[in-house]
RNA sequence: UGGGAGGUCGUCUAACGGUAAGACUGCAGCCUCUGGAGCUGCGUAUCGGGGUUCGAAUCCCUGCCUCCCAGCCA
């Protein structure tokens, strides 16, 4: 029902499954989980996890909760629980179980409870400084509160005050007894719960206290019998936490297993800095195509198979790497040009005035639709007297290399004619403004009964037919590779790419893109994979580039340049 | 300076004591009604130093480098 991931190499976590299977820890269950925090919204970081919780879980005909973890109020949204579950039924994956943290807080307040009985936890005073304090360093042990002996009583009074919102927040907090002198700060008395008169998505006002992230985590796989927690490297540090919690409680031990977060060059893939891009209006939203969000690449046009196939090339392993953007936009042209219809459009517009061709003229040509896919079929598309062309397929002094049009050269006309250039009409500022051609009506479709050849193609539109549109060309949203590279005072923003979008108003269409639906995906022969803005309106269509098809020619006048 | 986790082509991943392999990128070429797609070929790597072994990316010792951890965030 759900699709195949595209299957990738093996990895350590598929081959601790495989173990688990054989060795029958689990009687055979393989049951995952998904698990984000609702504070923003998801990106193709988070893709990787999916694909690999899902995925894993649908190799071993196992199953996947989707879990909010949602237990801090102050940061989380319905709005981005929403975005979080359309996301992930867009990546095309279907969960068994829809669950909340927030679910567990009953359980969570009663295990807190039975670890104040059994002398596991206490009621702290100590403020939020000093507690940071006590803490200590890495090379110096924390010293212990003085309210960590306070009998079971007392504690136990002080809780059930905690939670019927005796204090302000912050005022206390109910701590576990573990070791103020572990290497491990997470076992240095960490926190369980603390006081936040919040009222939250879903719960509302019904606490006023709330668990710890790491108090709630590996509780919340026990109770829904998660057999392997997969999570991020960064949690390596947690993973003894985890287990001292469910030991010291007593319930079913999931198994914690951490893998290398995805780094993107030129992307940031932080939630917090994304906010911010968000915040300061330093984009148009969570969705704006040059955001690595899912809504923000959906909106580009990426499509989800194409982030499955991404995200199955790519390796699970413990070392912190980071993947060139190369590798995802590859994945997209791939899908996209097996899946993408043809059509062609001209950004940059220069006229062409066909001086043998009749006047009130016009031929209906035959265009194939995607010559990757014959069922795709064809369209007629309309050839008349005055057409444009690309301004940077025509250069009257053409460089070695340059294929394409020039005074005198001969090329063809995609499904049309050869077209050859007579002479430029330039403005007063010396700037070509419109090129005379003549065609040759032998060569309608596009070959030649001589047998003669030209050496370039171009794209072309009618003009008296064309439709016009707005296309935008959006660049990488940072300049760096690492986005975080900055100078000593400065922060990631310095780094934005001043050229990341570029809107071109003025785009001269082929007549069957003046309604197209919206979030469809077509490949403007020779420019790249476009998909159809939500800000469309009737007869004035919008277009996000989502990638470029390779250009060879770019590459060789690009390397041209650099000679000199 | 404490703890945790890592270090294999430019990038990512494989090789689990027995010929260092694949993908992406790059380069060269073929093909082509998209300078797209496709096809062919080429190139570059085991962090350093010691050991064990017939044989080491793999095991041992040692040094170096990178990432994570001192939120009442997750």
């Amino acid at each position: 029902m759900t699709p195949e991931p595209a299957a990738g190499p093996s990895n350590f976590i598929r081959d601790t499954i495989i173990e688990d299977l054989n060795t029958g820890k689990y009687q055979g269950r393989v049951h995952t989980r998904f698990p984000p925090e609702p504070n923003g919204y998801l990106h193709i970081g988070h893709a990787k996890s999916i694909c690999l919780n899902f995925g894993l879980a649908q190799e071993f005909g196992g199953k996947t909760n989707l879990r909010f973890d949602d237990t801090n109020p102050s940061k989380e949204e319905v709005e981005y629980v929403d975005s979080i579950i359309n996301d992930v039924r867009w990546m095309g994956f279907d969960w068994d179980r829809l669950c909340y943290a927030s679910d567990y807080f009953q359980q969570l307040y009663d295990w807190a409870i039975e670890l104040i009985q059994s002398g596991k936890a206490f009621v702290c005073d100590l403020t939020a400084e000093q507690i940071r304090e006590y803490r200590g360093t890495p090379s110096e042990p924390g010293t212990e509160s003085p309210y960590r002996n306070r009998s079971v009583e007392e504690n136990l009074g002080l809780f059930a005050r905690m939670k019927n919102g005796e204090f302000a927040d912050g005022a206390r907090t109910l701590r576990a007894k573990i070791d103020m002198a572990s290497p491990n700060f997470n076992l240095r008395d960490p926190i369980l719960y603390r006081i936040l008169h919040a009222s939250h998505h879903r719960t509302r006002d019904a606490w006023c206290i709330y668990p710890m992230y790491d108090f709630a985590h590996g509780q919340s796989d026990s109770i829904e019998h998660i057999t392997h927690s997969l999570c991020t490297l960064e949690f390596e540090d947690h993973r003894p936490l985890y287990d001292w919690y469910i030991e010291a409680i007593g319930i079913y031990h999931p198994q914690q297993i951490e893998f290398d977060r995805l780094n993107l060059t030129y992307t940031l893939l932080s939630k917090r800095k994304l906010l911010k891009l968000v915040q300061d209006g330093l984009v148009r939203g969570w969705d704006d195509p040059r955001m690595p969000t899912l809504s923000g690449i959906r909106r580009r046009g990426y499509p989800p198979e194409a982030i499955r196939s991404f995200a199955g090339s790519l390796g699970i392993s413990k070392t912190n790497g980071m993947i060139e953007l190369g590798r995802l936009e590859q994945c997209v042209r791939e899908n996209l040009n097996k899946s993408a219809p043809r059509v062609m459009g001209v950004l940059r517009p220069l006229k062409v005035v066909i001086d043998n061709y009749p006047e009130d003229h016009v031929d209906e040509l035959e265009a194939t639709n995607n010559p990757e896919d014959a069922a795709a079929g064809t369209r007629i598309v309309p050839f008349s007297k005055v057409i444009y062309i690309e301004q940077e397929d025509f250069r009257e002094n053409p460089p070695k290399d340059y294929f394409r049009l020039s005074p005198g050269r001969e090329v063809r006309l995609r499904y049309a004619f050869f077209l050859k250039c007579i002479h430029a009409v330039k403005d007063e500022a010396g700037q070509v403004v419109e090129v005379h051609c003549t065609y040759d009506p032998l060569t309608r479709g596009g070959n030649a009964p001589d047998g003669r050849k030209v050496k370039s193609t171009l794209h072309w539109v009618s003009a008296s037919h064309a439709v016009d549109g707005e296309v935008r060309i959006y660049e990488t949203l940072f300049t760096k590779e690492d986005p975080n590279q900055v100078e000593e005072g400065e922060d990631f923003t310095v780094n934005l790419n001043p050229k990341s979008l570029e809107v071109i108003t003025a785009a001269k269409l082929e007549p069957g893109l003046a309604n197209p639906p919206e979030g469809a995906r077509y490949q403007f022969e020779r420019l790249g994979y476009f998909a159809v803005d939500p800000d469309s309106t009737p007869g004035k269509p919008v277009f996000n580039r989502t990638v470029a098809l390779k250009d060879a020619w770019a590459k060789i006048e690009k390397r041209g340049s650099q000679k000199k």
